[in-house]
RNA sequence: GGAGAGGUGGGUGAGUUCGGUUUAAACCACAUUCCUGCUAAGAAUGCGGCCUGCGAAAGUGGGCCCGAGGGUUCAAAUCCCUCCCUCUCCGCCA
């Protein structure tokens, strides 16, 4: 949610932001106009109030004191105020609720470094990486046994059933096995791990309420993109960013805890509705995959360094992994919902021969914080909702996908680095 | 899923029988100050959050919050309804 005193305070400033971003001025004037409405009706309504708890007071005094006549007299009075009352807060309520029903879809003003764009074509790549490019090395030339898309590899290696998946739960549901499955399992405990010197490890659920997606701007925007499950009023999580961003909802952070860091491989299910046939194949874009994410609850102050750990730290998963990647600072119209600033990492496929998305980390400023009614307390005594950053290290399906085709040998096998080796029992190679 | 007990301010905990003299007592913890003086004790004061009016600010006025949401009433922590959570026991179960 966008700050309300800071559109008081400098509309055309939020207006010209926003406008980046597709939301037209005249829905920021309307927010404007109920929100001077409510104000209004607020003061009239808890005038109202005051009266009726002022009369009820004497009522009280004058029953105690034995003068029935003015104990009725007042009553008569108050029970008229009272009406008034009620019907002057049901005015506020209704402008309340449509002030907040326009809010929750107004996404978060974008940063001043974000760059104009409409799509994803409006991205700027600010910088590639790959093996050896600190010793001078040139971007690599992928040989031809590398060249083969990983659902051939898969396939072939009989690791990856795409086949069973979609017997048991349709097509974009992946199936691993063996050695696939242990490499997706080494994965996350790999990077995990490298997360202990500085982020708390957590296991949360899966599923989470109406409530809980509303505070990282899921809901009401995205539920198009979510699975539900009706019948006990939950939603299958897209991302642990969504119960993470939760865990402190409502409560109030000593200063002092902050930056607060939490990691977490959760399942994440996307129904990716409208993507159909889209860049499908294998597993470019499936309904579940695993994810490791990293999250911080920080003060404003400390949010960029915030940030700079995630991403860093996403990178250094790359980096470990031998693999070659790129990063795209989003621009205003590709950005999410909730995201003041985001920077896309993308993996290289060399057997699809694309750049794949496996990681956005992104900056929220108070805007998850003031959904979630999250705040810490300053050293002066006084509160402030808190910033949140996240990203992910990494989407795992993806990255999968990547490792397979780098490190596919000219005899089929594939030989991954040799820092997953004792999350693989050992052997990190899959023949 | 069934039965019972319970959810009050940072913590403990009174108030709920019979709605109004409590606009939530008391204690603990915490903060500031004072006294004393040394690894302790005592005293005074303060002690939440959110929304909003006035004010340049310091400040000051009003409203809301006793698990959540409704209802009754001039008036609700207190009465009624629905739901959630915790604990105990039973049932089921990886």
């Amino acid at each position: 949610m966008i700050d309300l005193a800071q559109l008081r305070r400098e509309p055309d400033v939020v207006k010209a932001a926003l406008a980046r971003r597709g939301v037209e001025r005249e829905t920021v004037d309307e927010i404007v106009a109920l929100d001077v409405e409510h104000r209004r009706l607020l003061q009239e309504a808890e005038g109202l109030r005051a009266e009726v708890k002022d009369l009820s007071r004497q009522v009280g005094d004058a029953r105690r004191g034995g003068d029935l006549d003015l104990a009725e007299t007042l009553s008569a009075t108050s029970r008229s105020t009272g009406e008034k009352e009620r019907s002057a807060s049901d005015a506020t309520d209704a402008v309340a609720a449509r002030l907040r029903e326009i809010l929750l879809l107004i996404p978060n003003v974008p940063d001043a470094r974000v760059p104009d764009g409409v799509d994803e074509t409006g991205n700027v790549e600010m910088r590639r990486w790959w093996p050896g490019i600190d010793d001078g090395a040139e971007f690599p030339t992928f040989a031809d046994h590398q060249r083969v898309p990983h659902w051939d590899i898969g396939l072939a290696l009989g690791i990856l059933d795409l086949e069973s998946g979609a017997k048991i739960a349709g097509s974009m549901f992946p199936l691993y096995r063996g050695g696939g499955s242990r490499l997706l399992r080494a994965l996350s405990s790999f990077s995990l791990d490298r997360q202990r010197d500085a982020y708390e490890e957590i296991r949360p659920p899966s599923f989470a309420l109406t409530e809980t997606m509303m505070s990282t701007g899921h809901l009401p925007k995205s539920a198009d993109d979510m699975y539900a499950i009706e019948r006990d009023g939950l939603w299958a999580i897209p991302t642990s960013e969504v119960p993470l961003t939760s865990l402190r909802r409502g409560e109030i952070l000593e200063e002092s805890a902050l930056p607060l860091r939490l990691t977490a491989q959760t399942q994440c299910f996307r129904r990716e509705a409208g993507s159909a046939g889209k860049d499908t194949r294998g597993v470019l874009r499936v309904h579940e995959f695993e994810k490791v994410e990293l999250f911080a609850y920080c003060t404003p102050e400390q949010s960029e360094e915030a940030f700079n750990d995630v991403l860093t730290r996403a990178e250094g998963v790359l980096r470990a992994l031998g693999l070659t990647y790129r990063l795209l600072l989003l621009c205003a119209g590709d950005l999410g919902t909730a995201s003041a600033y985001t920077i896309d990492l993308e993996v290289f496929s060399p057997g699809v021969d694309r750049w794949l998305e496996v990681s956005s980390v992104s900056w929220f400023r108070d805007f998850q914080a003031r959904r979630a009614n999250v705040r810490y307390r300053r050293a002066d005594g006084t509160t402030a909702l808190v910033n949140t950053v996240n990203g992910s290290a990494l989407g795992w399906a993806r990255v999968w996908a990547a490792l397979l085709e780098t490190y596919r040998q000219e005899d089929g096998t594939v030989v991954l680095p040799e820092v997953l080796a004792p999350y693989m029992g050992g052997d990190a190679t899959i023949r």
